[in-house]
DNA sequence: TGGCAGTCAATATG
DNA sequence: CATATTGACTGCCA
């Protein structure tokens, strides 16, 4: 009934403000393409859909917001988009982007002529729409590379890659266009092949090699265009994702005879106009050991020189990361700031640069996290923790309480856990029991499975840098549980932060606050369904019940927190809504021995400030007397069932239609209006909940 | 004033 | 006991 209604109506619908739903595909809804999944039907009425770019070290999470967002997905097919402006005045000229982006050629290869555009290189979204100006499509980042090179460590493990390289749809490959430009690029800069087809198609070798030699037309290939999509939206990645999934280094990338691929960080040397403070290194180390039970033994077999790790300033970003504090703004926290004698310390000397191995793309995630949090404000208007007397607002950079300047704490920190945060990810995902592989969008347990699976195969292959990555991880992993003390206690002592009152409980957990407020870029989308799933999966393997996730990360009740993560909105449906999934990023990127804390049970954190019902305290206050709710009315089964027809008929009935309605039913006209208000809002989340990008095509041979 | 987004939180369900 | 559902509310917006 309610279909019937919606398909005669939708129309009125969307031009008339009267009618429901007024936004029914949402306001900032594109039509899809009919041919999101493996079957496109026609080649008409399909525009293209955009490649998302994600940020480095974002787990998967993260999209560049952009034209046609996948969220646009209508789960049926075709989005009648005549219909959709029809005569909308606004939307004309989004129209006609949208016919244009139709007739674009789905590929776009890089272009030598327009490497002058590149300034902003990879940190620009590589979406794809041929009109606007859309730099990172027609440039060449090798060109830029070679220009301006930059060392990577490989940050993430690939199977959040994975995902990536299947979240978009292209709706047309030119299959033999597409292999001869991998040919091309595979034999220019040394690619592994081996490692090419494991890491991008999670292949045989083989399979690439016959795809190379004969490329099959795209029409006529079924399963196998998921082959064919990876590549191609790896060849349109931004150069270190593609460094990334291949996990490989620049370096290598390069020449393939470079210096050294890896360089072990405990072996770098520092650079020598890099000063260390030797007294109090020494000082710091043997606290350190002291306070981690390290014996001098162990300590002095691994003896190396430390690898210092200042955060420089990168070519993406020329604004030094941190520059409030004398910490030390390390992602790799192994040496505060305060260790250097910063004279020393040239910011643009590549030299230098190159000693930083430690993930470069994580500086520039934090430097995006970090670099608008002023005015992102506005992205995330309805925030808790603010209430009357003292207004904490989490998305603009402001001072907590108790005389530390948390800023600076929660910013500075903010950097160092990032690091972190990748490991104990890897470390995660590593022992992520095996099971389901389910075909939906579980996608960490599915990449994590593809993960492990590579790395088994791999360790019979004496090639592997899986294997390598494995111990070069469990060796970070030991170091850098350590360094994030001294630099806490660095901090401690340098800021007054000290944990001696009463109230450590409560700086703590306004630290933590902070890390949960943090702001995301601008421009940066949450994937909310793989990001509740992740947290679903994450809660479920370390029992983490939602009443205490609900109060510690998500500042909200149980119930509401179980709505939201079993159903997720997609992030540009949301509005004021999103600080709440990014509380629950932000969680989920933290270094497990934080976001566990944050979640023990044994620690009882100060009960937050509910942000809730304010204006029924204010107007408590005023009239002294405790604003009452109204008890829950428990509709009659015969009364809801007359609701329910009701609303199939008339989802939107007049005020005196309910009043009737109330009357013959003998309900409350305030709970007849509720009920309407209730259902229509959920019905129609309910819609946008299946805009989520199908993503099931993975299961393929 | 009416509608919707985002929630709380009582209560049903598992 | 934990999670899911859903009536009631507040804040915003037009």
């Amino acid at each position: 009934m309610y279909q019937n209604w919606r398909e005669e109506d939708s129309k009125a619908a969307m031009t008339s403000s009267g009618g429901y739903p007024r936004d029914y595909f949402g306001t900032d809804a594109l039509w899809d393409t009919g041919s999101f999944g493996m079957a496109p039907t026609s080649s008409s009425g399909t525009p293209y859909v955009s490649i998302p770019v994600q940020y480095p070290n974002n787990n998967g999470l993260l999209y560049q917001s952009q034209n046609a967002p996948w969220s646009a997905q209508t789960n049926d097919g075709i989005m009648d988009k005549d219909n959709y402006f029809n005569e909308n005045l606004e939307n004309v000229v989004e129209k006609e982007r949208c016919n244009e982006m139709e007739n674009a050629n789905p590929v776009v290869y890089a272009d030598d002529e327009n490497t002058n555009l590149l300034e902003e290189k990879s940190l620009f979204p590589a979406y794809q729409s041929t009109s606007g100006s859309d730099k990172f499509w027609y440039s060449n980042p090798y060109k830029a590379w070679k220009d301006n090179p930059i060392t990577f460590k490989p940050t993430e493990p690939m199977g959040n890659n994975m995902h990536q390289l299947e979240t978009l749809i292209p709706k047309n490959i030119d299959t033999e266009e597409l292999c001869e430009k991998l040919t091309r690029e595979i034999h220019n800069y040394n690619i592994c092949c081996q490692n090419f087809a494991k890491k991008v198609l999670n292949k045989h070798p083989r399979v690439l090699r016959k795809m190379l030699k004969n490329p099959k037309p795209w029409n006529e290939l079924r399963t196998g265009r998921l082959n064919y999509i990876r590549i191609h939206n790896w060849l349109n990645l931004p150069l270190e994702k593609r460094l990334g999934i291949l996990d490989m280094e620049l370096m290598e990338w390069k020449t393939g005879t470079s210096e050294t691929g890896n360089v072990d960080p405990l072996n770098a040397s520092l650079p020598d106009y890099v000063k260390l403070d030797t007294n109090q290194l020494t000082e710091l180390v043997a606290q350190e050991m002291n306070t981690h039970k390290i014996s001098s033994r162990k300590f002095a077999k691994n003896r190396q020189p430390i690898q210092e790790s200042r955060n420089a300033n990168d070519e993406y970003n020329h604004q030094p990361l941190q520059t409030s504090t004398n910490i030390g703004s390390s992602d790799d926290l192994v040496i505060p700031d305060s260790l250097f004698d910063s004279s020393y310390y040239d910011t643009n000397d590549y030299q230098y640069e190159n000693q930083l191995l430690h993930s470069s793309t994580i500086r520039m995630y934090n430097q995006q996290r970090n670099s608008d949090t002023e005015n992102s404000n506005d992205q995330y208007s309805n925030q808790p923790h603010s209430s009357n007397d003292q207004p904490i607002d989490p998305y603009r950079q402001r001072s907590f309480q108790n005389g530390a300047d948390f800023n600076v704490n929660s910013e500075r920190r903010q950097s160092s856990h990032s690091v972190d945060s990748v490991f104990n990810k890897m470390a995660r995902k590593r022992q992520t029991p095996p099971g389901r592989r389910s075909p939906s969008l579980d996608d960490v347990t599915y990449l994590d499975n593809s993960y492990r699976k590579g790395n088994d195969d791999e360790s019979s292959q004496s090639t592997s840098s899986s294997s390598a990555d494995f111990k070069a991880f469990e060796y970070y992993k030991g170091l850098l549980a350590a360094p994030r003390k001294i630099i806490d206690d660095a901090y401690r002592r340098s800021s007054g932060f000290h944990a001696s009152s009463s109230s450590s409980d409560s700086e703590a957990f306004a630290y933590y606050e902070g890390l949960l407020a943090a702001p995301l870029a601008n421009d940066t989308a949450l994937d909310t369904k793989i990001l509740c799933d992740s947290i679903l999966q994450e809660m479920k393997t370390r029992y983490i019940s939602q009443s205490i996730f609900a109060t510690r990360v998500a500042n909200r009740s149980q119930g509401t927190l179980s709505e939201l993560l079993r159903k997720p909105k997609p992030w540009d449906s949301l509005k004021s809504g999103r600080g709440t999934y990014v509380r629950f990023f932000n969680w989920y990127q933290l270094p497990e021995n934080q976001r566990m804390e944050i979640v023990d049970k044994k620690i009882n954190w100060p009960v937050p400030e509910k942000k809730e019902v304010a204006g029924r305290r204010a107007t408590e206050a005023a009239t002294g007397v405790p604003a009452k709710k109204k008890p829950r009315t428990e509709f009659h089964p015969v009364q809801r069932s007359a609701l329910q027809t009701i609303f199939e008929e008339n989802p939107k009935p007049s005020a005196d239609v309910m009043a009737h309605i109330a009357r013959n039913l003998k309900l409350d006209i305030g709970a007849v209006e509720n009920f309407f208000q209730n259902t229509r809002k959920r019905t129609n989340d309910q819609e946008k909940c299946k805009r989520h990008p199908p993503n099931d095509y993975q299961e393929e041979n």
